[in-house]
DNA sequence: TGTACATCAGTGAACGCGCGTTCACTGATGTAC
DNA sequence: TGTACATCAGTGAACGCGCGTTCACTGATGTAC
């Protein structure tokens, strides 16, 4: 229908945007390239303008993820004026808050996508495990102390359970809140204790104080 | 065309078995009904003689996951003879193998299905959660010491740990094995030390002489 | 600056396909007498 | 114990549906002159 090149751009990244929430929510299988380019303001055939198949969407997607959720650490790592708090607590503080767990579709792709990732295509699992390396690195970088092999391995078993706690306690959160909360608290009480051990006493003091 | 009480009950239960191994590793919305009979030694149609709906499969394949899962737990914490390993000792080293890892349709239903069950119907996600409940309360029976508090919240950390790792070494184990199985043996060492303080040291020092 | 025309993003119908579900029918099983 | 018949698991074709992908066509954009 002549369409102008900056409007094509700009189609192709709407595309993009809405896989990118969409799939997370509902998994890649269960999204149709209908309901994609519809959201993006036309219609199905013009999707190969723009993409050679639906595989190629989801190599696209999961790259964009990948640098959005690089993005999150970065910025969720920055202090708020006035915070004392470390970078890692922030960052762990986040992750494990009834926030991150309720915004799937803009939080942390690495969970988000973990489950579903083996079923993808090639491009786009080479895009996660990039993406987690990195994220591996930076978490190293905020670790403290200790040899690069013991930070690096810090890093690797933090995140680990961050990535486990988060999944368990969104898989059963519409069926046992209860459960679901329990799974988050504990596990950010635990990190937060782990990173810094003379923290352990003091946020579990705090924890029983305003209770 | 006529077949036994007996035999009728067999092909249902070969339905769930297909199920069960196919669900994992493929995904619920992948495997159709005609794979799933097919697989069982019948045709499509005669499906609705034993479920109402892929839903109530869905729902009975997941309360058979959680069952198996149960009974993984219980044998996998019996030792064999002369093994002076405790049983939270041989239940990590076992989720955290690259055995388990490698074989999804058999493994741990909790992290086979962890990504997915979000999506499925409500009786599948209450199947799962009571199996994540009394996973807790087995897991925290085998941590010593300490108020029941206390083991419950090492419990859920411990077993968040496990499931994290365990799904991020799958999630990238086709595309960059040495990042796997570095995710799966940092996670194993570092909570075979956190549950039993004075085995982290042996297990390093162990690990370093068979290098 | 104005005109002629090639480009190519978007249209909308069609393709073959497999899905979950329904249904009239079959015929061995298993029960009632 | 033998016969008549109701039950019901399995058959196989059909239902409407939505999927990913293809394609001839449209027409505004943007370039070449």
């Amino acid at each position: 229908m002549g369409v102008s090149k900056q409007q094509a751009i700009e189609n192709k990244r709407a595309i993009v945007e809405a896989a990118e929430k969409l799939f997370r929510e509902r998994g890649v299988a269960a999204v149709g390239l209908a309901e994609l380019t519809k959201a993006a303001g036309f219609t199905q055939g013009g999707f190969y303008n723009h993409f050679k198949s639906k595989d190629a969407l989801v190599a696209a997607v999961l790259e964009k993820a990948m640098e959005d959720g690089a993005a999150l650490l970065v910025a969720g790592v920055n202090a708020a004026k006035g915070d004392t708090s470390t970078p890692m607590q922030r960052y762990i503080a986040w992750y494990l808050s009834a926030d991150h767990r309720a915004n799937i579709e803009t939080g942390c792709p690495l969970t988000a996508y973990a489950g579903d990732i083996r079923r993808l295509g090639k491009e786009a699992r080479q895009a996660y495990a990039r993406g987690l390396t990195w994220n591996f690195d930076q978490l190293a970088n905020l670790i403290d102390g200790e040899n690069p092999q013991e930070k690096r391995k810090k890093a690797i078993t933090l995140f680990s359970q961050m990535v486990g706690a988060l999944m368990l306690s969104r898989a059963v959160l519409e069926v046992d809140s209860a459960l679901a909360d329990e799974i988050l608290k504990d596990g950010c009480q635990e990190l937060l204790g782990t990173i810094r051990p003379d923290a352990k006493r003091s946020q579990r003091t705090k924890k029983r104080s305003t209770r």
